[in-house]
DNA sequence: AAAAGATTTCAGTAATTATTGAAAGTTCCG
DNA sequence: CGGAACTTTCAATAATTACTGAAATCTTTT
């Protein structure tokens, strides 16, 4: 196979991934994209590279540097932005981790402890009970995988591996 | 809050939370609905709770059953079929791990292997090394996820709490 | 075998989400 | 200041994804 081609492929799989998990496809493609790039780009060159519009690649650049996956660099004498995205596939991996835990999982779990609160009504014990044992359930869950994440967002890299062999080998 | 109230919450809320990880509002809903009811539903009783259609009802509860979140059961003497949701977080978390490990993170590690074989080519060397460093760290890091889910979504209730703790403390 | 009860399929349509492109906004410099 | 270089915004539009509803199929009963 050739760079070019296996370098498409790459971008491409990327993006087929982020959209099985919430992530806009353009987005995970830019980021694809700067990881195999030998050296910074600028927004003209994303454009170019993935034949995207201006606004589209402008999006979500900041949306990927908002998540801390790219950063935004300057040339001496320059005046153009360039973009270069984290290559260290451990840190990428943390920073979506703490993403995700602050974006969704935090919600999630302030509407459960809302959910709680459920009034009382003799007609109505069973359901009442079923849905409170799912919902603490639920909610206790929710809480190991948040302190989970949490352990990971501010993890290095040894740690993580450290662990997650650990994991693998319990 | 009222019980109606409170289960609207919750399966809007985990409805929110499915579209968010690449998994159908409706089917989210289906899940969140089948969880707090106190019995089996039918198609009909789900499309009424719902208000959702009939092929949008079997569809997505036949998806749920694929992904071994729900079952099919009988009532004796009856023609009509029953859906249970398998109440067990856990469980359900475990099932989740696996479907997701099989459906997207065995294809993605599979393209990265072929992306390693990319061709020499004297003038681009710097580059293509760049490229092999990339996708061997993407490689190495996927496996690891991957057999990490495997590991999860074989275990037993036992083991995932005791492990889970084990990293949140360490 | 045919009617009744129940489930499945899928073409058409609706709803949602992503993208474009042009205009507005910034920043820098003479 | 004025204008060139560049970035950001956002209403309109396109692309994608999900849903409906009616017809087809399957299953049980008489």
């Amino acid at each position: 196979m050739k760079i070019d081609e296996a370098k498409a492929k790459f971008i491409q799989s990327w993006g087929a991934l982020g959209t099985q998990w919430g992530i806009n496809r353009t987005m995970a493609q830019i980021h694809a994209l700067l990881l195999v790039a030998i050296e910074p780009m600028t927004t003209e060159q994303v454009m170019e590279a993935l034949s995207i519009s201006r606004g589209n690649a402008n999006m979500n650049l900041r949306a990927l540097i908002d998540w801390q996956l790219v950063e935004r660099l300057h040339k001496l004498g320059e005046r153009k932005e360039y973009f270069e995205a984290e290559k260290d596939i451990w840190k990428v991996a943390t920073r979506i981790a703490g993403e995700r835990r602050k974006r969704e999982l935090q919600p999630v779990i302030e509407t459960l402890s809302t959910l709680r609160e459920v009034e009382k009504d003799p007609d109505r014990k069973a359901e009442i009970k079923e849905f409170r044992k799912v919902t603490k359930d639920v909610q206790q869950f929710a809480e190991k995988v948040d302190q989970m994440l949490d352990k990971v967002s501010k993890a290095d890299e040894h740690w993580f591996l450290g662990t997650l062999l650990k994991v693998v080998r319990s």
